[in-house]
RNA sequence: UUGGAAGGGUGGAGGAUCGCUUCCGGCGCAAGCCGGGGGAGGAAAGUCCGAACUCCGCAGGGCGCGAUGCCGCGUAACUUCCGCUCAUGGCGGGGGAUACACGCGGGAGGAGGGCUGGAAGGCCUUUCGACGGACAGUGCCACAGAAAAUUAGACCGCCAUCAGCUUCGGCCGGUGGUAAGGGUGAAAAGGUGGGGUAAGAGCCCACCGCUCCAAGAGUAAUCGCGGAGGCACGGAAAACCCCAUCGGGUGCAAGGCCAAAUAGGAAACCGAGGAGUUGCCCGCUUCGCGUCCCCGCUCAACGGGGCAGGUUUCGGGUAUUGGCUGCUUAGACAAAUGAUCCUCUCCGCCCGCAAGGGUGCAGACAAAAUUCGGCUUACAGCCCUUCCAAAAUC
RNA sequence: GCGCGUGUAGCUCAAUUGGAUAGAGUGACGGCCUCCGAAGCCGCAGGUUGUGGGUUCAACUCCCGCCACGCGCA
């Protein structure tokens, strides 16, 4: 991807977590904040990479269904707004039993006010 | 019409933008990009049954283990043929095979209700229905009761007789007969009525029940006109068990292929036997053995110990073993099928006489993980069928 | 995905071959004792035996279906 061609909102396999170790290393190495209805786990990554997310839904949180739209909203509010970030992280999120009633526009206000916190957003 | 219960069906439609996944075509050295197509359910769930498929095993026999148990019909993935389609393992149709998974229907049987009858019983209806055997054997039936399962059982009672007492009404005791009555119990060893008798008793008779034979009906389970027998056979096998039939084990974390790496630890056993074979035994198959080292003795045999080897168990390992395949026109492996919005209908609630307006996430349950069939459980709203209750009308 | 196992008082466990009031310890509550508390002593309550059916005269026990929880696998 060049400077010069215009932001795409994709989220492809190299944008994911995937390995236990990534995540062990994220949530034991890396800075936690919690927030409404999230946990979120971040690591600073060398200016370089690209940003990597992973998404935990315990079985605390409830049947098949609930755990795959808790992980379906948490994942488009990273997709919308990963190019927002000042600096490449990996970044677990861990749903709270919170998040089961809401709708995708206070996820992703909670996603958002995260990271505000966590001063990981560019200056808008 | 309203409400409730049971069963069955259904489980929104169209579009835009941004994404995920997979296949096909094109472009590109490649990363990738462009175009087109596919992408959760009736239960995908629970993992309760059975089957396919997989690998291991399989000369055979005995013991054991598990499952099933009335009758008839039917059904899958699988296999085969034909047609359609650009094409495919796709779609449509026909034939064949398997299921002691299951479905439908029928029949014994149990329970409730109604009718009839003096009663026993009979008939109708609803519902349940894991439904071989209780003379093959072993055991169980608490408490209560005199007696609880095989020559059953005399507590009260009834009857006879003997002795005693008597206020002549009877009373008490012994012996014997008696299962009609009382009482206990879930159950007291056919029932009701009559005869009979000292009192009683299938002792005898009628009806009912039961057992056996049996015309006939039915594919069959089974029903049974009619006849015979005084009656033999309590319950429970969802106690052990017996009989018949079926079942080898294992489960896609099965199994196969490729590559990388040296991590490959500990314990026990094996010395002529080990391993496999369904849990055990026989037997069988296969690998091995008649000595590699040390000690006790000079050698051998025998005994003890050990190296290599083999087997088993434990441990480590998902933060190094990884990838492909199995695997699919949904086909993942931190696990796709989504997010936002518009329009239309469905339904609920609120406002309104009405037209209409507002509001609620199309609103329930619940998301594939080798495949197929079944069972069970969950389910908003709507539709259909049956039953029940209430109101209104005739 | 596949295969196993367990549910009894608040907690930890019993209950013989099915037999009647489901028992023990601990905890809770009340009382005695003490100036007060602890310990001790006495008393009392607490159970749809996870749940729904079935077999049986009778079910914690036997059988079947659900629910909840736990364990194992390469």
């Amino acid at each position: 991807m060049t400077e010069s061609a215009p932001l795409r909102f994709t989220f492809g396999r190299e944008q994911r977590l995937k390995q236990a170790r990534d995540f062990s290393r994220t949530r034991q190495e890396g800075r936690r904040l919690v927030c409404g209805c999230l946990i979120a786990n971040w690591r600073v990554l060398p200016p370089e990479a690209t940003a990597r997310l992973g998404i935990i839904t315990t079985k605390k949180l409830g049947n098949a269904v609930v755990r795959a739209r808790a992980r379906r909203l948490l994942r488009e509010a990273f997709r919308r707004h990963q190019h927002d970030f000042n600096q490449p992280v990996d970044l677990v999120l861990v749903a709270q039993r919170g998040i089961l009633e809401k709708g995708f526009a206070t996820v992703e206000r909670d996603f958002m006010t995260a990271l505000r916190r966590a001063g990981l957003t560019k200056a808008v």
